[in-house]
This record gives structure tokens, C-alpha cells and sequence, in this order.
DNA sequence: CCTACCGATCGGTAGG
DNA sequence: CCTACCGATCGGTAGG
């Protein structure tokens, strides 16, 4: 039988993962000191090199789970047998509350992956690249007249990201308006912006 | 007659904001080191200490130059005796071919400025907050009925600054959209959403 | 798990 | 006395 870790390993990461999360998303990630992290913790920078081999490995913690989870979601969301608008209203909604819920996370994921080793980074790039490729193939299918146009595939889908994450540099959970009333008006406002677009501009 | 300084003294001063913007908005406020402006300008330290007599001071230069002009391109937008839609276009095309010039000042305002002492830090937020008040008084022209519910003002002119501004994290001008067929898809997309939303959801 | 350190590098300033 | 710089080095703090 081999030698088990703590009962409480993953326990003790998961609050170093909040609480170091808490810090960057506020802080910035250099400004964010891991002595800072560890008195948040109550505990030494030993406890913490414990669990991470490097300040790097941390921020990479923080963000691999978040983002997992939320491609998870997504994906899940865009098999369900639901027409188009349907399954794109359901995407900017658990993308929208997901970011509510982990704001921290979703901040540091804006601000702070160019402190990630290159490999860590371009991994993270690779999971947000098949985000933004799922929302270009329901954007395909919602207004397949306009997206026959490859060029434009890519920034619309990014424009709609841009409302979203935008969102939480400014968004408040207590304020005037929740987070699934918030998803709502986000996506009835981009498809029909969307779907009224001529696929050749008016207008030079 | 008292002393002048050097005839070159604002174009050297010029020099040193416009290499200070482009290391800053590339590696981060606190990465970008004032050795490296230094080299990138060709000179020493004690030149850019001549200039600027911290390096907060210098951050404050490139985004209050930059925002200071935006702001007063967009007021007098909006003093044009011409239909709300009309000026909603003028200002958007004018937000987003600004930015797309000033790339790196952009990239900063969006990123860096928690950086800034307190009193400017402020002042910089009020231009901004001045802008979405600019932005919140023509939605209000455009939707009445949808505008009339306060709550909802602010949250909607911010979600058209999201659009704009996360654009240019991933916007490149070498690509397949230029910054005026840009500027041009968003605000048609965003006045159409706009439009059509009503002024009370239908769905819970 | 802690204190005591290290190699390095930062922003800012000295004399000339 | 001023402005416009330079080479060198300061005190303090970061990650480890």
C-alpha cells in the first residue's frame, strides 16, 4: 500500500487556490505576494511551495480549473437537441453566471495570463480558441447568409465575448440587475442585432 | 527675458511617451522596466527622470493624453444638430478608429490603470464615467421606453463599451476588417439589438 | 511549519 | 545659475 497524502490535501489547496484567486484578481498577479497569499491563508510561504511547486504553478491551478469547468459546460449545452437560438441562449447564460459566480477566476483569466510559462499559456489560449469555435458554429447556424462570409466568423463571435467578459470589470452581484436577468438581456440584444445584420454592409 | 527650455523639449518628451506606450501596453505596467524605456529610447535613465519625475508620472501622461483627446473628439460628436442614430454611429466609428490608432494607450487605460496614484487614478475614472454618461443620454434617445427604467442605463451603455473595448485585445489592423467596417458592424449591431429589446422581458 | 537568509532586480537619486 | 544628460550606485523588496 503506498504512502497516502493528508485526508485533507485537496481541501487545503482548494482555500490556497480561493484565497491566492481573491488576491490576484484584486492585485494584480505581481503585485499579489505570495507572503500576501499566505498570511490570507494563515499559514507560511513554506505551506504554500507545499503545494505548489512555483507562484506560476498556482496562477495555472486558478485558471485550468475554471476554465475546464466552463468548457464543460458549454460543450454539454451545445449537444442538448434544442434549435440554434435556444442552445445560444443557454451558452451566454451559463457562460454569464458562471463568470458571476467565479469572479475572481474570470478576472485573473482578463488580466493575468501572460504571467503564465508559455506552455501553461498556450493551453489556456487552446481551451478559450474552442470556446469562441462552438460560438462561431451556432452564429453559423443563426444567421448562415452573413457568416458564409469567413472573414467575419471570428469577430463576431468575439464581439458577443467582448460584452461578456467586459461585463465583470464593472458588474456587481448586488446591483440593479442579477446575473441570469443580465445573460437574458445580453443575448436577446446580440441576436437580434445579429440576425438583422445584411450580409454586405449598406453603407461604405 | 527668462530661460526657455530646449526647443525639442515636448518632441523628446513625445519620443519617450510614445516608447513608454508600446513597452507598457506589450509586457504590463510593473514588467516594463524604466531601464527598458530607457533603451528603447535610445538614452539613460536620468533622461526619462529628467522628463517625468516618477514613472507613475509617466503612465499618467500616456493614458491622460490619450482619453483627453477621445473624450473631447466624442463631445463634440454629440453637439452635431444631427438624429440620435446618426451620432450613436459617428461616436461609435470615432471610439473604435481611435483606439485602433492608439493601440497601446488603449491597451493600457483598459489594463494598467490601478496602477496610478489615487488623485489621478480618479481622474482618469471621472473622463470615463463622463463618456458613459455621453453614451447612456443618446441610448436614451434611441429606446425611450427601454431607457426610462434607470436601473438599466449604465448597464447597457457598458455593454457597448465592452464590445468596443475587448476588440482590441484580439483586433489586428493587418486583418480581414478594417477599423471603419468595424466600427460600422458593431454599431449596427448594437442599435438593432437595442431597438428591438423590449422594454420588459417576456421570459423569466 | 518557521526564520533566516540568498541572488536578482527594481525605482529613484547621487556627483559631475 | 540653468537644462540636459551620463555612469554608477543607493535602499528596499521580490520570489524562492
Amino acid at each position: 500500500m503506498t504512502r497516502v497524502r493528508a485526508e485533507d490535501y485537496e481541501e487545503k489547496k482548494q482555500i490556497i487556490i480561493d484565497k491566492a484567486a481573491a488576491l490576484i484578481a484584486k492585485k494584480g498577479f505581481d503585485v499579489a505576494t505570495m507572503l500576501d497569499v499566505a498570511k490570507a491563508c494563515g499559514a507560511s510561504k513554506s505551506h504554500l511551495y507545499h503545494y505548489f511547486p512555483s507562484k506560476e504553478d498556482l496562477l495555472y491551478a486558478i485558471v485550468h480549473d475554471y476554465i475546464t469547468h466552463q468548457a464543460a459546460d458549454l460543450t454539454r449545452i451545445l449537444k442538448q437537441p434544442l434549435p440554434a437560438e435556444q442552445r445560444f441562449g443557454l451558452f451566454v447564460d451559463s457562460f454569464v453566471q458562471g463568470a458571476a459566480r467565479a469572479r475572481n477566476e474570470h478576472v485573473i483569466l482578463m488580466n493575468d495570463l501572460k504571467f503564465l510559462p508559455r506552455a501553461q499559456r498556450e493551453h489556456i489560449y487552446k481551451l478559450e480558441v474552442e470556446m469562441t469555435q462552438m460560438m462561431e458554429g451556432l452564429l453559423r447556424e443563426i444567421n448562415p447568409r452573413l457568416m458564409a462570409e469567413e472573414r467575419l466568423q471570428t469577430p463576431y463571435a468575439l464581439l458577443l465575448f467582448g460584452m461578456m467578459i467586459w461585463t465583470f470589470t464593472w458588474y456587481r452581484r448586488s446591483g440593479s440587475i442579477s446575473p441570469k436577468e443580465l445573460a437574458l438581456r445580453i443575448s436577446e440584444l446580440f441576436v437580434n442585432g445579429f440576425k438583422a445584420q445584411p450580409p454586405t454592409l449598406l453603407k461604405t
